[in-house]
DNA sequence: CGCCCTATTGAGACTTGTCAAGTCGGGTGG
DNA sequence: CCACCCGACTTGACAAGTCTCAATAGGGCG
């Protein structure tokens, strides 16, 4: 995220925020729950899209993949996203679940229905949308402009704003590092070199592939704003 | 655009699409008109946004750039455009006039009154903000699996899926190398040795730095959309 | 223990960025 | 009306960054 934005975004913004418990429940009422395995879709891009859905548990994936094959990770979702909310007559995107995941399906048109009569939701529905443009735009932004290395650390930064703790230095990467390149738009030999030279520079500390430690979160963030 | 969307979305949809006579006119109503000449600004970045705004005549730019000064161009923008409708307290970005233009402010309160009671608008302007996510995740996959002669005419499709009749093979660029550059995430020189690249191979011909025909479409249209 | 998938590392090619020089064209002043 | 001037664009040579291809290392799981 840019600095200037920062300030007025609150990335922990749910469809639920500020509801009363009536609307709450009448909201609830919409729901369903479902299971999603790791590795399993939640849904197939050009498929209809008929429900909207919010994560509750785990961690999920969104990615477009064009006709000729390659393909671009969007977003990477933590619980408490909404997915599927700018939608149109069929889903744009796939989205899969990187870790067992929990989600709610909420139908559409009782959905909408609803944002006409509890102006709180409609309010939390604009926000979201404008965060998820919002997020976009950084990742134009980082696409545009900034160094492999940085990159990574605009991704490092984002995901550990996610972190229940901003105090926890441990990151878990539920992606592989091919997912991790096609968010980046680098190849997985080029995300490779950039944590060793983060972990060279003392930036940061690779316990595994999966795990890495931040030793120097300053120099990171700046190295994530940097353009 | 990728391939595999194009035929849901209607570029030419408007906030006034498919509204009655009287609705048009109750939206009319809170119009006032404003003139803004090429190179001026529309508004800037970081100043409160209380209007939304519809191009009617002209073309402008959206750019954001940052503490550090460089910046990106978001998005080339064309007559019937909304401009700031994923709206927050402050505009993200600033908006500059590289045509002398034409534009409807729409003040924010009245115009999202006027949506609850004509489901049309409403209906509309989450299509337009459905659009306008779209087109970003369109420049996201451009900026980061496509080379620079690709992202060349991934810009020259947008413009001239502008243009008034899809025949016209003449196009005339209103913004200069940088704004292209800063838009495709490259420098002036990459954009001008792309530009000479599609001359030698024939695809287009550069009559003058702004005006550019198109002497294969299918060759630019498949470069476009390469990745 | 060994297999398989993923990740890392290395060498060389290609693309893009950087710096510098040169060209083009519109606008101004003589 | 022409010469000059200035900004924008182009082109060239080289440096830096990233990609490609190939070989190696590591980790999880049977």
């Amino acid at each position: 995220m840019s600095p200037e934005r920062n300030q007025d975004v609150d990335p922990r913004l749910t469809i639920y925020s500020g509801l009363s418990a009536n609307e709450r429940a009448r909201l609830d009422s919409l729901v369903t729950r479902r299971r999603v395995e790791a590795g399993a879709y939640l849904f197939h891009q050009h498929t209809p899209a008929r429900s909207v859905h919010m994560l509750e548990e785990g961690m999920m994936m969104m990615e477009r993949s064009s006709s000729t094959g390659r393909r671009q990770v969007m977003a990477f979702m933590h619980p408490g996203n909404l997915i599927g909310i700018n939608y149109r007559e069929h889903y744009e995107f796939t989205v899969s679940a990187l870790r067992p995941s929990l989600v709610r399906d909420i139908p559409l048109k009782p959905f909408i229905a609803l944002q006409d009569e509890v102006p709180q939701l409609k309010d939390n529905v604009r926000s979201i949308s404008g965060n998820i443009l919002a997020h976009t735009l950084d990742q134009v932004f980082a696409l545009g402009q900034k160094k492999a290395h940085e990159r990574v650390c605009f991704l490092l930064k984002q995901l550990s704003s996610w972190q229940p703790s901003a105090s926890a230095h441990r990151l878990e990467l539920a992606m592989t590092r091919q997912d991790i390149a096609d968010y980046l738009g680098l190849t997985i030999e080029t995300v490779s070199r950039a944590f060793g030279k983060l972990k060279r520079e003392g930036i940061i500390n690779i316990h595994s592939a999966h795990t890495v430690e931040i030793l120097d979160r300053a120099t990171m963030n700046e190295l994530a704003l940097a353009d």
